[in-house]
DNA sequence: ATTCATAAAGTCATCTGATGAATTGATTAA
DNA sequence: TTAATCAATTCATCAGATGACTTTATGAAT
């Protein structure tokens, strides 16, 4: 016998999250931007409140809606994301190893990144770039928000590559053990250097220069990854943290 | 006043998600082990269980868990993961372009992946090699099941490379538009070729020679990007399928 | 004995209706 | 104006009941 599709039943939950996720996408909704009530959304679909919020509730996992209670709910960051961190992480301190792999991870991504940014970037994409290194000179004081910039940085050659899915790997590697990606950038790298490679791949990025802007970008990551392995896990939680009871 | 955390509220339903996961991994339980039923959870967190499904529904987005209706639940297959596929995903065909960032992607992790599998592969994993296209030269005629060889042959390169971070990302970019990457395989690409391809990989890998595996990786990849994109995205939706009603 | 249909039990899917908890905004008092 | 209070909105959770699907056991027919 021919080899049939599982055929898989859709049960209603499942299928509401995709018709919403649709009316979102189809609206075109920014990220932000408020959702119908729960009371509203089980009357218009015609089915029971339970129904609607497990439906919500796969979204919320999926990144695409983000609810506030007693305030309401909105649309989410990854609307057009194909992959995700994980909604579900216990978030037990990363081993270094784990650490190492994250950042050997991103070396290639990011070569690849920038190599395609140079071929496919416009000037608006180097004004944006310009712009956020422009912003880290003058904020070098507030190491919060340099660590932002940082990642914008990365996060904005990764854009002007024209690939979306690097951008999206970007992303969210970005996202994962962000604090501890954060203290270690703060506690390993000058900001000086990572500055001054910045500018120097903006300068590389400028003049077309393949090769010396993948080779700044591996350096620069390398550096990182050959300090991480002189560091000492232990260290990480040393940090106040407000947790609920 | 300093900047305090945004102290995220914890709600009960997110609360039993990570505590099932928890749960889950402290067990060890391994992939399709089943899970007690909505009713007894329900009983043993003292909770009502429409809370339980809401929590059940985030971990089967999260991959955590499989709900078969009638049935029961069972571990799902992404426990580990850091980061997944998007579990809502309408599905729209891809376009020619997404398809093709996709495959741009691969080419410099999977490149990476084989370089690194080269200084840590052991016997076992080259035997594991070894057996995929052992098993991929009997089934020539078996084009499903060569698929799902090809697939586990990069897999396990990746995962010989001993990043879990590459591995993980290699594997849930094989499960991105699967449909259409197996049709884009079976119809530009030469079995025989693909198998060769593999074979002097392995050989390449056997020989420790990196160079010459790395390059074999990157033109297998970059043969399979240049006939996509001879492709018409139009043709692919020949294929029968079974659509509930 | 094997196969097939049927029944029963177990389990998930969904509904209805109600109450609690958090946020927001308007109102009121100092 | 500012701060405290209250009411309305909205999400969070509960309880109990019914329907749908799957699995397993049972029994009849070949």
């Amino acid at each position: 016998m021919e080899r049939l599709t599982p055929l898989r039943r859709q049960n209603l939950s499942d299928n509401l999250a995709l018709q919403l996720k649709k009316f979102i996408i189809a609206r075109n909704y920014e990220s932000g931007s408020r959702l119908p009530t729960v009371a509203e959304l089980a009357q218009r679909f015609a089915v029971g409140q339970p129904t609607i919020r497990e439906a919500i509730k796969k979204l919320e996992a999926a990144g695409v809606v983000r609810v506030r209670h007693g305030s309401g709910m909105f649309v989410g960051e990854l609307v057009h994301h194909l992959f995700l961190p994980n909604p579900v992480l216990n978030h037990e301190p990363p081993s270094k190893k784990m650490m190492l792999d994250l950042i050997e991870a991103k070396i290639p991504i990011e070569v690849q990144a920038i190599a395609d940014a140079i071929e496919r970037i416009d000037d608006e994409g180097i004004q944006r770039l310009q712009d956020i290194l422009d912003e880290a000179q003058n904020r070098s004081s507030d190491s919060e928000r340099l660590y932002e910039l940082n990642i914008e940085f990365h996060k904005e050659i990764a854009r002007a590559s024209g690939n979306y899915l690097i951008y999206q790997i970007i992303d969210v590697l970005s996202t994962l053990y962000k604090e501890e990606q954060r203290f270690l950038i703060d506690h390993f790298l000058s900001k000086d250097d990572d500055l001054n490679d910045h500018l120097r791949m903006l300068e590389a990025i400028r003049k077309k220069n393949k090769e010396q802007a993948t080779e700044i970008m591996r350096r620069h990551l390398e550096d990182f990854r050959n300090s991480v392995q002189h560091w000492d896990p232990v260290l990480i939680s040393n940090e106040v943290s407000y947790e609920p009871v």
